[in-house]
This record gives structure tokens, sequence and C-alpha cells, in this order.
RNA sequence: GCGGACGUGGCGAAACCGGUAGACGCAGCAGACUUAAAAUCUGUUUCCCAUCGGGAGUGCGGGUUCGAUUCCCGCCGUCCGCACCA
């Protein structure tokens, strides 16, 4: 007996595999009418090391791609490289490297490291977005885009670090500050390049419900990501002498009926109102510029505490000239949404009853809860947003707040001061970056013409590799001559746009490329006609909302434009749970590694003790494996002590898949033990010899439908475990013949650990590859057992058990499950008064 | 703050439609093999009282049900996303 050699079997099974072209992608013809099934993992940014994030999704599509083949179906699963993007201009900033040398280095890096992970996967399609074969497609359509109007340019607000000089990333902004330079961020408006996501609103809310393959959490997160709202838009008459130009303030709302619970009207600061008042008014000034540093998130504002400013204005109640309510500047109030203004009724809202208590506001409650009365309500902290009846609230006295929704609207469009609207949260999605590493915007600014998409025989617009760094900036602005070229439109002298595009474009339709990677359009329409959708795709929860989100939106937009077929680019989802790791510190408080890091007793302390000095380590959380806290296993290092199997082997089975799963030393070992008792089985089991086991039979059968469930329905570690368990069965059948149920498990495990099971193949004499062998299937009779024990409740609690033949009749259940001596003991003095028996389930007897 | 999830032994978990809670693995304990150790194999392992046996138990508090880890209401805790990270 020779124990289990990954080194020498698994780089053999590889080269095997790549001989036969086993994984090529088959085309429809050679498919011969196979059903076609698309796999694709979210691709990876090359960063330039694989990390055991990158090994747990990619081994879950492996085991879906492999076992779809199994199935009889032509698959497609390819991959390439998400290749734009900060780390690279970081890397030449910090390292003077080029960021295409630094990017191509990495991906040919971890190409080295993915063909270790023995994936199924047809690398004849990859491609690097960062190529111009790649970006120059996706600056074709993005000019039909631009002609159809779909892309548009509006002045938006970017953190701008004013000793760098240059527009900062939100990662890039801690507290407040630039993570360079330590100088407080400012907020700085731009004009940038828009796409109009909005336009598609509607159509990406009603295609969630076609959805039915995805986590319904994620399609509730896009849902309210959307956050399509129905309300009312109207204008308060502003009383006085307001700034000329101003004669009102619209505001937005999806609760006009409590219009008469308004104690406030609140302005963004960032309100052209509040900017020309600004401008007459330093203390106003003062409190925009305050508004306007810090926070760089949604979060953070949200967070803050919640400041206004009185202007000094008031404006009238739409519904009574003489009610004044004040104008306030507020930080809470965001431009981007509705109107950029908003009114305060305190008593149902939370956000306007903390700001009306600081600034000491009137509440009035307007709505009445079913068991309240109007004398004892009161609001004090806390707001009331529940159901009930209007009060207070002269003509909407008494309706419902659905009725006094409709009242209030209908008064304000008759009075033609507004009218009912539906609004979004979502908003226009804003693709420019001031930054060199990107796609190039294909657009070329004329003094005549103004912006032109770049005429299509022109394309690809490339970027220039002779760029610099040294200074502040975007290196495309700065370049001598690449910006200077002529307008498509009038022939004039023009500028390029030196804006490059934000990297989720290039993840929004990469799908659609590996249909056809060489295609001389972006998207070939046949082969994508074929392909698409996506049947699987697996990739991180962290990408719900936005890579989802702007990937459905363009796919829509494309199908628009009659590239591509389909309207939803992914027919199933599957989102993945992160690899997490302990977390260790050392005595100064360092973070240390797991390597740097022993398990061992030391006198009477047993602990975690760091290996070169020997002091003692606090444990910490176990958190998601980064860098900063170093918390990393390196997947070389598992792969070279123990074999890609094992490893594969560990992250589906502890946790399940859509779970995160804590990577341990010995959840590894369990798993390498598991490769070893295969191989030890199978070594042992090839004689011929032996009885027929009915008993072995029916576990085989059992194992095939539990195996063929836990892949259909994602639960790769039930499956694992399943296959453990029968490995336990295996040993103890001794004396029996085992080669059938071998093999059997041989191709069940094959997805899982395809180098173990080819070398086990090998060694049981099967013919071809296991890779290549069908789907076991399993006889339902045999699936399951003939006599099944039961288990009998008195009032709910176990009192025995009897064996039952299954499918037995109630009558008879019930019978023997009366006469068994345990349950009679239990009875005794008891008066009977309902049996149930679930069939093949329980029996629970009702006493009295 | 808003949106979404999760919470079961010492640990990772299983229980798929409301029907035996803890499959499988890890760690532990006991044993076999060994001069010894490692490796391997066998058994055992939710907690409490215990001889048979009994009681409690799925974050906490309530509810529905013959029966609740599963459904409903309220609370507590942890994690993810929040639009220029990918």
């Amino acid at each position: 007996m020779s124990r289990y050699n990954p080194k020498e079997q698994e780089p053999r099974w590889r080269a095997a595999w790549r001989d036969a072209d086993t994984f090529l992608t088959k085309t429809p013809e050679q498919a011969q009418g196979r059903p076609k099934y698309y796999v694709l993992e979210m691709f990876p940014y090359p960063s330039g090391r694989l990390h055991m994030g990158h090994v747990r999704n990619y081994t879950m599509g492996d085991v879906v791609a492999r076992y779809k083949r199994a199935r009889g179906f032509n698959v497609l699963h390819p991959m390439g490289w998400d290749a734009f993007g900060m780390p690279a201009e970081n890397a030449a900033i910090e390292k003077g490297v080029h960021p295409k040398g630094w990017t191509y280095d990495n991906i040919a890096a971890m190409r080295v490291q993915f063909d270790q992970l023995g994936l199924s996967l047809d690398w004849s399609r990859e491609f690097a977005t960062c190529d111009p074969e790649y970006y120059g497609q996706q600056q074709k359509w993005f000019a039909e885009l631009f002609r159809r109007g779909l892309v548009y340019r509006k002045e938006a607000t970017v953190n701008w670090d004013p000793v760098d000089n240059t527009v900062l990333a939100n990662e890039q902004v801690i507290d407040g500050r630039g993570w360079r330079s330590g100088a407080l961020v400012e907020k700085r408006k731009l004009t940038q390049w828009f796409l109009r996501i909005t336009q598609y609103a509607d159509d990406l809310i009603e295609g969630l419900k076609t959805l039915d393959r995805w986590p319904d959490k994620v399609r509730l997160m896009q849902e309210n990501w959307i956050g399509r709202s129905q309300g009312l838009r109207f204008t308060f008459d502003l009383t006085g002498h307001p700034p000329e130009g101003f004669e009102g303030i619209e505001v937005y709302t999806t609760r006009p009926d409590t219009l008469f619970g308004a104690s406030f009207v609140a302005i963004a600061a960032d309100h052209p109102l509040a900017e020309q008042l600004a401008k007459s008014n330093p203390e106003i000034a003062v409190f925009a510029e305050e508004c306007r540093r810090g926070a760089a998130t949604e979060a953070e504002i949200e967070t803050a505490e919640k400041k206004g400013l009185f202007t000094g204005l008031e404006v009238a109640h739409p519904f009574d000239p003489a009610w004044k309510l004040p104008v306030v500047i507020a930080n809470f109030v965001l431009m981007d949404y509705g109107t950029g203004a908003v009114f305060g009724c305190p008593a149902h809202d939370q956000r306007d009853l903390d700001f009306a208590r600081k600034y000491d506001l009137p509440v009035l409650p307007v709505v009445l809860p079913p068991d309240g009365t109007a004398d004892s309500f009161k609001v004090d902290a806390e707001a009331y947003t529940g159901p009930g009846r209007i009060y207070n609230s002269r003509f909407l006295d008494g309706l419902s707040i659905e009725a006094a929704k409709a009242e209030a609207i209908t008064r304000i469009e008759a009075a033609g001061r507004g009218h009912g609207s539906t609004v979004y949260r979502l908003r226009d999605w804003g693709v420019s970056r001031q930054r060199y590493w990107g796609c190039p915007i294909p657009v070329v600014h004329c003094a005549k013409c103004g912006p032109v998409a770049v005429a299509e025989d022109q394309l690809p617009v490339v970027l220039p590799d002779d760029v610099t760094f040294d200074k502040p900036g975007n290196p495309l602005a700065h370049h001598p001559t690449w910006k200077q070229t002529t307008c498509p439109q009038c022939g004039g002298p023009a500028e390029r746009e030196t804006d490059t595009l934000d990297t989720f474009v290039d993840s929004s339709w990469y799908f659609a490329r590996f249909t056809n990677p060489h295609a001389a359009s972006p998207i070939d329409r046949e082969a994508a006609d074929y392909w698409m959708a996506v049947d699987q795709y697996i990739g991180g929860v962290e990408h719900a909302v936005l890579h989802l989100l702007y990937a459905r939106f363009i796919t829509r937009a494309l199908k628009d434009e009659r590239m591509v077929g389909v309207a939803e680019p992914f027919a199933g989802l599957f989102t993945q749970g992160m690899v997490t790791h302990e977390t260790f510190k050392g005595a100064d408080g360092r973070w240390l590694a797991p390597a740097e890091v022993d398990y061992r007793t030391e006198g009477a302390t047993k602990g975690f003790f760091e290996t070169a000095s020997g002091q003692s380590v606090t444990v910490g959380g176990v958190e998601k494996m980064s860098k900063s806290k170093k918390n990393v296993v390196a997947p070389e290092d598992i792969f070279d002590q123990y074999g890609v199997d094992a490893a594969r082997l560990f992250v589906l089975s502890d946790s399940p898949p859509e779970r995160d799963v804590q990577w341990t030393n010995s959840g590894v070992e369990g798993a390498w033990r598991f490769v070893n008792r295969v191989w030890a089985e199978v070594d042992g089991g090839t004689e011929s010899g032996g009885v027929e086991s009915e008993e072995l039979l029916r576990a085989t059968h059992k194992l095939i439908k539990a195996a063929t469930e836990g892949l259909e329905g994602f639960r790769f570690n039930s499956a694992v475990a399943q296959f453990y368990a029968f490995l336990n069965t295996l040993k103890k059948a001794e004396g029996a013949d085992r080669r059938a149920a071998l093999r059997t498990l041989v191709v069940l495990i094959s997805p899982f650990v395809p180098h173990l099971a080819e070398a086990c193949w090998e060694r049981l004499g099967g013919e071809g590859m296991a890779v290549d062998q069908p789907w076991p299937a399993f006889d339902p009779r045999l699936a399951t057992d003939e006599e099944l024990t039961l288990p009998i409740q008195i009032n709910g609690k176990r009192r025995g058990e009897i064996r039952a033949p299954a499918g037995a009749a109630e009558e008879e259940v019930r019978r023997i499950a009366l006469d068994d001596i345990d349950v009679q003991r239990h009875l005794e003095g008891l008066t009977v008064r309902k049996v149930i028996v679930v069939q093949d389930r329980i029996v629970n007897i009702v006493v009295g």
C-alpha cells in the first residue's frame, strides 16, 4: 500500500486534461444537441497573488462546471482579468513601475497559480480588460450609447486633496483627510460623464421578478437600492425678501399626509439657494464650507451629528399662507436625492424629531395610532411612523394615511403648486475617473461641435505608454501630445477627453465578450445568442448591488442596441461567503501571521506563542483574511504541504457555501486525511472477490442521491459530509465486493477532488478518464430503506421508537405504536385522545 | 443612520416542506499497533441528576401548533453593503 502523493499525481493529471483538450469549449455543432450551460465566476483583479478567497470562489465554480459536464451539458467556463484600476497606479507611484508592466506581470504570476488549481477552464478565451482589443470594443458600444443619449455630462462633486491636487476615491479619504497627504479633503465640482441608469430604473425593478434563481436577499437589496417611491413634488413660496430669482423652494416628500405636521423646511448645503445666500452671508458660507469637508460617504453623512443653520428666510405653508415655516440649511439633506430640499415633520420622522429637539422647533403630531386618543397621544423621544388616522390636519382629519396622501396630492395639484411624482433613490452612474489606468472615454472636445464621439474607424483610443507619475493628478492630462487630435465631425483641431472609465464599466459586459472573445464587434451576436444568459454566476455577496446592478443595466442598454438578445445577463446567481481566519497579536501589539505563531504548552499554560520570540500571543477575532491584519494563509504553502485537492475539499466542506468559512490548519488536515483514506480504500479494493452486498448497494444509491441533491442545491458541505460518511460505511463492509461502490464514489468526488479521482480511476482500471465519466443515476427504490425507525412522541416528548415498513399505512403504524411495550408503559393510566401519524416520519400520541 | 443577513455542543456545522436536534469534520478522552514517537486504526464525546432511567437544551423574552432550530411579535449581539476599492 502506498501513500497518495499529490506532488506526483496532480501535475500529471493536469497535463492529461490539457493534452486531451478536455476543457476546450465545444461549438454548438460539436455539442450535437446537448444543452448549453454557462458557468462563470466573477473574474479576479490581478493583484499578483492568489488568496484563499479565490480558491474558494473558483473551486465552487469548478465543481458546478465539472458536474454539469458530467450531466451531459455543453459547458462554457472561461476566465479573464479585471485588470484596470487604482492598485496599478498606486504601484506606479510607490514603486516607480509602469502600471501596464505591473499588471501583465501580475497576470502571468497569477496564471501559474490558477493552473495549479486544476480548474476546468477554457483558457483559450482568456483576456484582460486592459487589452486594447477588449477596451477598444468597449469604446465602440460606449460611443453608441453616447450617440443615443444614454451618456451625458453634468457637474458632480468629488473628493479633492488640496495638497496632492488630485481627486480621491472614498477609500482614500481617511477621517476626512487624504490618505497620502493627510490634508483636509474638500468637495469640488467637476464636469463628469454619466450613464443614464435611472432611465432603466423601472425595468431593473421589474426584471428582478424574473430572476427566480437569484437569492431573495440580493433582489431585495437591489430593489431597495433603486428605491422607487411615490410622493409629491411641490413648492413652498418664500416670503419677505428672498434673493433675486428665488421665489420658492421645491421639495419632495413621500409623506404628503403629514403636511400639517410640518415645522421647518431644510435645504442641502449645496442647494442653489444656499449657495446664493453664502455669497452675502459669511456665517452661511462658513457652515456650507464645514458641510463640504469631511464626510465622504453616505454612511458618514448619515451618522454624523445632525446640524443646521437658520437662514432667516421663511416660507408659507401651501395650505395656509399665514402659516410661516423657517428655512434651514441642514447637513443631512442630500442635493442628489429628490429636489435637495425637504420639509420636516418631527412627530413622524426620527431624524426630523432629533433635529427639532436640538433646535427647539415645534412637534405637531398628525397621525393618531389606532390605540391612541387625541388627548393622550404624545410624541416624546421617538417619532411615530406606524399606521393610524390623520388628525390635527383640517380637511385631512379622519382619513387613513393612504387616503390623506391622495387627498393632499389632489389639492396641491388643483392649486397648481406641484404634482404627484415618482422618485428613485438610484442616481445616474458617474463613470468619469481622473486617472490613467482605465479605459479612455472615446470622446473628443471640439470648440465648434462640442463633445463628439470618436468615429468607429478611429477606435480604439489607446492609452499612451509614455506617461509619468511624478506630477499630481491625471497623467493623461499632462501628456504633451496624446490629447491633441482632430474633430471627427468637422475635422478641426480638438482635444481628447482625458477621463477614463470606472472599472465597473469593464466588468459590466465581459461575460458577453467571453462568448466570442476575438470577435470584430463588441459582441458576436450569434455566439451570445447561443451562450447567454450565464446559467450560473458565482461571486462575493459584496457585489450584491453595484456590480450586479451595473451589469444588468448595461445588458439592457446593449439589448436595446440589438447587440445582445437577453435583458438579464445572469439567470442564476450564487453569492458565496468569505474565507476567514483567527487574528493574532504579539506582546507589543503587532499583528502576527499564522505562520509566525505556534500552539504549544509552556509550563502550565497552553496557548499560542510567537515562534521567533517565544512570547505569548493574544488571539483576536475571526475575520476576513486581509493583509492589514496578517491573518492570511498562502494557498501555495497549502498546496505544497497537502496538495490542491485537500485545499479544494476543505474550502468546500466545513461551512455552507453562502456563509463564511474559517480556515483552520486542523480542518485542512482532515481533508488531507480523507484524500488518503480514499486512496487507501481504492488501493485495497481493486481485487475481485467478496460477496455482493445489498447493504452496500443501497448505501451507494443513497450516496448518489445525496451528492446529486447537494450539488443541485449548492450544499457542497453536505455532499462532502456524505462522502465522509460513505467512506465509513465502506470500511465496515468487510468481506463485501467493493469495486462497484468505489467506482461510483470516484466519479461522484471527481468535481471536488479531480486529481485524486483520476488517480483512483486509473488504479481501479477504469476506461478513459474520470472527468469523462457520466454522472451516475440512482434507483429511487434502492436509495431508501425498506424498513424505517419511527420515533414515538407522547405529548410532543420522545418516548420510544418502532420499526415499520416504509410507506406503511396510518392504521398499521398506529397499531404498532400503541402495541409497543415502551409506549404502553408511558401510557399507563392515561387516556389517548388523538394519534397523529406522519407517514415515514413520526407518531405523536396526544394524551389527556 | 439606511438597507440586507446571520446567531445550534469545546469549535466548524447538519436537520431540504413544521416531524428523532447535533449527521460529517475538528479538538478532547480511552484503547490497539510501536522499544518510543509520529502516522494509522477502533471506541467515546450537548449539558445536568443518575443504576434502570429521567430532566433541560438551538442568542434572550413571548406567541401559534399535537409537535417549533424552522412560522409570528419584541429585544440583544455579530457581520456585509452604502454609489470613486475591486
